[in-house]
DNA sequence: GTATTTTTGGAATATTTATTCCATTTTGTT
DNA sequence: AACAAAATGGAATAAATATTCCAAAAATAC
């Protein structure tokens, strides 16, 4: 980038600051737009980080990181960084006060939306991480891993749980078939002697997954259960069952203590095997 | 205050700072009193100021405040804002380390794996706490609220979030589409003028995601992308963009910041329609 | 393939910022 | 009031950090 590219003035608000640096993205080479890549995922750590830290996050050294500094017009880090430690705001220690906030202040607008389901987010991964049963994951683990095909059912909203977790096996060779129900084609056949059930359903219970659990249970095949209660209609047909409350904003959940528990369960039942 | 008092261990957390700030508050004479006070009531500047200005703040020569951080158990003013910069972003210089012990040492058994992959997807939803443009949001809101329909495509690791979207969008009545893929189908041909796509894809980039956005993006229509880089190959055929990164363990990423984004994203979107 | 321009990495330097030290002032005691 | 102990401010020094500069490497144009 030759040196008539070059602004004079520095950008004065954060927000000034983002607009340059999508503007100028595709003219960057290489290196600055490892700068420009780092900076824009890791905005939050400028005003508490040093250019040699921050260099080192980006892959860059110091000095490429001064030259992209100078780009987006500033003198040089020292300027950037006034720039968004007068913008710090410490985000999280207070959550109970912050949810508070949010909730009779800014509702409605996408921002605070997403405040409200970070905040849920993080109250259902602290719930799983007090509450989780190890020795029933323990057991899950065991089952899945000495199955010789491991089935996976979920639907509605235990659907991207059940694809995700197809997605994981299938990364990690264990041979894993997701009944999608696409063309309401049931597949139950495919259950054979040998293989395991991993089904997944949350109240409201969706019947097909029952259905196919019990259908399971009954031919004698080894059923897993994830849902959020044990004592749920799918934890009466399951062998073991591994529990997960989520914590709910308004009507919608959302999945990040079911998802981190599912991979876990995946990761696990990938390294069992070999 | 006589030399003997100094503790020379310093406070290993936020909490411990504040309870020996309290503690010795009344054995204080009035310049470190000064520091006292300014310090409890401008906790947050720590991390971003230097000496000299919290020194000034409180109306005491720099030494004064030094003395003060050494009185509290600190060898300095530095290991201070040391511990109000890790503070605020939590276990970030040792994750990578962390990791590595994990892997080396620990079993990996399901337990620990629960664990790390509860501690990844916090760090994620922290980071995009942080780190959301905000704008770009509202941006992609508006754009798929005032869409006739809204077309989603994310394959592989990007598909338990379109097929969320997907659950979610139906809940709220918003006409939606999933791409999905099956039976290889190709349904371009589905997004007629007024539409829009709201296209999802992560490194490494799926190919179908990509194409499809660019096709899009030739007919004129809005594209929304929801992605990991601002520098990725979707961004380039987007009229905006979102991004958000994941912490990830081992090869395995947890969702949990990509589905409360997109979650958020859904819900104002659903709402903005009425 | 050669010449020209752009980009890059790292060492050298400048600047800022933290820390120590000690002479001086203040406070408390008899 | 005289003494001792504690507290203070500021100047001197040390350490960390930012910034510049230039030779070498890539990329681009001819």
């Amino acid at each position: 980038m030759p040196d008539d590219h070059i602004i004079e003035t520095a950008p004065a608000t954060v927000e000034e600051f983002r607009e340059r640096l999508t503007a100028m993205l595709d003219t960057l080479p290489k290196r600055l737009r490892q700068c420009a890549d780092y900076v824009a995922a890791n905005t939050d750590r400028i005003a508490v980080s040093t250019v040699a830290d921050m260099a080192t996050g980006a892959g860059v050294p110091p000095s490429a990181l001064m030259r992209f500094c100078q780009i987006l017009g500033f003198t040089g880090f020292s300027e950037m960084q006034k720039l968004f430690r007068e913008a710090y705001v410490p985000g999280w220690p207070d959550y109970a006060t912050r949810l508070q906030n949010l909730k009779s202040s800014a509702t409605g607008s996408p921002a605070a939306l997403v405040g409200e389901f970070i905040e849920a987010g993080r109250l259902s991964l602290e719930s799983l991480a007090k509450n989780f049963d190890e020795t029933a994951l323990n057991q899950a683990v065991s089952t899945l891993a000495s199955a010789k095909m491991v089935h996976i059912v979920g639907l509605r909203r235990a659907f991207p749980v059940a694809s995700y977790l197809a997605y994981v096996f299938e990364k990690m060779s264990v041979p894993a078939m997701l009944h999608d129900g696409v063309g309401k084609l049931d597949h139950r056949h495919a259950l054979r002697p040998g293989d395991a059930l991993l089904a997944i359903t949350f109240a409201p219970y969706s019947e097909e997954t029952i259905a196919m659990a019990q259908d399971a249970h009954e031919r004698g095949l080894p059923v897993v259960a994830l849902t959020d209660r044990l004592t749920g209609p799918l934890a009466r047909a399951a062998s073991s069952t591994i529990t997960v409350t989520e914590v709910d904003f308004g009507a919608f959940r959302s999945l990040s203590a079911t998802i981190a528990l599912a991979i876990s369960l995946a990761v696990a039942v990938g390294s069992a095997r070999g």
